[in-house]
DNA sequence: CGGCCTGGTTAACGCCCGTTTACGTGAACT
DNA sequence: AGTTCACGTAAACGGGCGTTAACCAGGCCG
């Protein structure tokens, strides 16, 4: 017990809110989430938010561009740690996956919600997106050269589907869930993405 | 041109109402699309809608409730129609690329807005998806046997969301898009199901 | 011709909910 | 001790929006 609970306590409120405010989002969407719920999921009730966020659109923005964020950082930094492209590519793999398996609702609400963004934030938080598509792109043609690049965008997002599938299921344990979403995800790249057949 | 349309006259007016809300509803989100936006896409205004549907829940009910009775009734059809699970599997691979390539709104939408219906609508769309997940499941499990029910489960998943991000990429052809997700589904499931390794 | 059903219209109602205001409290610093 | 500031509270405001009401045009049937 008696820790040194200093660091934390600085952070704590805005962060807290942020995360039980993600919770709801995640489960009832934006909208359907009221201020009231948001803090009492807290503790304090209606509009003491309003002494931490400047408004609810704002919570919003904060939450997806700081995931957003940690996202593209995240790959940046597999990327400069990487040797071979195919290494680098399994690190984005496991990159992505541990962070879908330990902030589901991140993951949910960043995918749900950017419709309910304010027109500068949505812009930011796209920008960021797409500069980590472009991190999984060149990687993906790296190790393999011969796919233009709009079919290694398409397969990106394609990834990014498969791995982000994880708040559905979640009724397997963990490390199975990661192990299963890693295999499935290079699986996927590297058996179907020589092949470029043209079916019709 | 004179065709005989009895009937198509019949259905026109609402399902145009469906098609113009779920085009909409998929844009901007359930709350962000008001009563007279959807009025407005198909000519009329406002509260005529009304005339139609008994409320603005009812249509997304029916909407989410049709689509996920076209995916399972399809599903059902591909596994009736089979010989081998290889290929009842990548019969079902094509349907669910080809549905959420033709109709990719219908596809955000049901992904987004299942918070947003009705308590007991939810329970009926929940209901489908899972008969329709379970149809993917038996095939995956007669393909590959070794594979317990909860990981083919989590792997049908993870395919869904594969497929499902098309409405995220879709700037490739139309038939490469198909070629690409299927290949890559089959590559996900065939690739990485018969190892279930343990990673820590 | 005259009534009825169908599918529109506009205006008004009422609620929900984000936001603002006015106010209170206790810790901290001078 | 007194001022200040961080943090809460409860009450009032105001707009947006789903829904309803009242009304109307035209096709069809008797």
């Amino acid at each position: 017990m008696g820790g040194v609970p200093a660091e934390p306590a600085k952070q704590t409120r805005r962060d807290q809110i942020l995360a039980a405010a993600a919770e709801l989002f995640a489960r009832h969407g934006f909208h359907g989430v009221g201020i009231d719920d948001i803090g009492a999921a807290v503790g304090i009730s209606g509009p003491a938010l309003y002494r931490h966020f400047r408004s609810k659109d704002a919570m919003l923005g904060e939450m997806l561009t700081s995931i957003s964020e940690r996202l593209l950082d995240g790959g940046l930094n597999r990327v400069a740690a990487s040797g071979d492209p195919a290494h680098t590519l399994r690190e984005l793999i496991r990159w992505h996956v541990d962070f879908a398996l330990d902030d589901p609702a991140l993951i949910t609400v960043q995918i749900r919600n950017l419709a309910n963004l304010t027109d500068p934030d949505r812009r930011r938080v796209r920008a960021l997106q797409r500069r980590y598509v472009e991190v999984w792109v060149e990687t993906i043609r790296k190790t393999t050269p011969e796919v233009d690049e709009p079919t290694a965008r398409a397969a990106a997002h394609a990834v990014f589907g498969l791995i982000n599938s994880t708040p559905h299921s979640a009724h397997l344990d963990r490390d199975q869930m990661a192990a299963l979403l890693s295999q499935m995800a290079l699986a996927s790249l590297s058996g179907a993405l020589p092949v470029s057949a043209g079916a019709s």
